[in-house]
DNA sequence: AATTGCATGTAAGGAGTTACATGATTAA
DNA sequence: TTAATCATGTAACTCCTTACATGCAATT
């Protein structure tokens, strides 16, 4: 995926929030933002690096109870350059959904092959579905967050339960038509 | 993004519906199957090479109208391993959605840029969902294509629908949660 | 005559993950 | 004491796109 550049903006976008560690940042993106978002380590820490090479960020070392770490703060140039980014439209990447490429060749290849695809596809939609509406409910009831980060928290979860709910109506539907008799 | 090698399959499936050049996959890439997945060149004429080493598709080249060209066929070989990752549950790959990174951000940002940002996704959405159905009745209608192939080339577009329409949905409801009052 | 499409490839470089390496602290 | 979590980073490797390079054929 070439030139895309959005890791740096990610990155500032969490410090927004306030000052935070490395871990902290990998940390959030693994638990907080993972249904829509993913950095990793090998990404994050010569990116900080960067954004402070640029003085996007600037880096404070703390003693924090007893360990040592490095702790990052936004910079009013590096608020200016996230804004600027937000407000640009946002482009769609390519998509690769495995799970379409496999039904499309499945024309070509055993019927039960397709069958079984979106029925494990099911299964697994539903239990997702599940755990985004009890995500939902934890962020309508977190009191250490504002009134507008549970609503943004909260919208962007909310088209996780859309999508979902998409994918299922799609592979009940599918199934179904998997067994109309052929003209 | 490492370690999915899914390129390799794709190409065998395209071949599963006939012997075609490497050229005749990038464009069945980019005008059947785009909405879902994406080869480029970079990629199709080194794995071709891989697949013809490891006997997985064979070459004949051929002299069509004057150009010479390559024509690959898959082998039995090839179409029992398309067959087992056809079988194999489908993994979904790591999400990255920059337009919920933005929502997102957006409580800490003037309010403005969620709701210009949510804006201009619902215009392209709606577009988009008018192209798709324009794309199912096309397939429907499609007699080159058999009613197998038919069927599950509708489903895979069913799918950008369903998913289409739930990104509406969720446009028209976040907008409407931003001009909710705050407590 | 010029543009578009057919046709095949390579090179450079960015993006991203995983595994490795190291070490302290804390809770079971 | 053993495992998990905190904490920072690097190296190797894969994946993937874009641009480049080349040249013929068909259409406008």
């Amino acid at each position: 995926m070439a030139k895309s550049g959005t890791t740096k903006f990610a990155i500032l976008g969490i410090l927004l929030a306030g000052p935070q560690s490395g871990y902290e940042i990998a940390k959030f993106c693994r638990e907080v933002i993972s249904s829509f978002w993913s950095e990793s380590y090998g990404q994050i820490y010569p990116k900080l690096k960067e954004l402070l090479d640029e003085g996007l960020i600037k880096k404070k070392d703390v003693a924090a109870s007893k360990r040592k770490k490095s702790i990052y703060t936004i910079t009013a140039k590096g608020r200016k350059s996230v804004e600027a980014w937000a407000a640009e439209p946002a482009v769609s990447q390519p998509v690769r959904n495995e799970l379409l490429l496999k039904v499309f060749f499945g024309s070509e290849l055993p019927a039960e092959i397709s069958r079984q695809q979106i029925q494990q596809a099911l299964a697994g939609q539903q239990s997702e579905l599940g755990h985004l509406k009890a995500v939902e409910r934890e962020i309508l009831a977190a009191d250490d967050l504002s009134q507008r980060q549970r609503r943004h928290a909260s919208m962007t979860v909310r088209l996780g339960v859309h999508l979902m709910q998409a994918r299922i109506k799609w592979a009940k539907e599918s199934l179904a038509s998997l067994d109309e008799p052929s003209d």
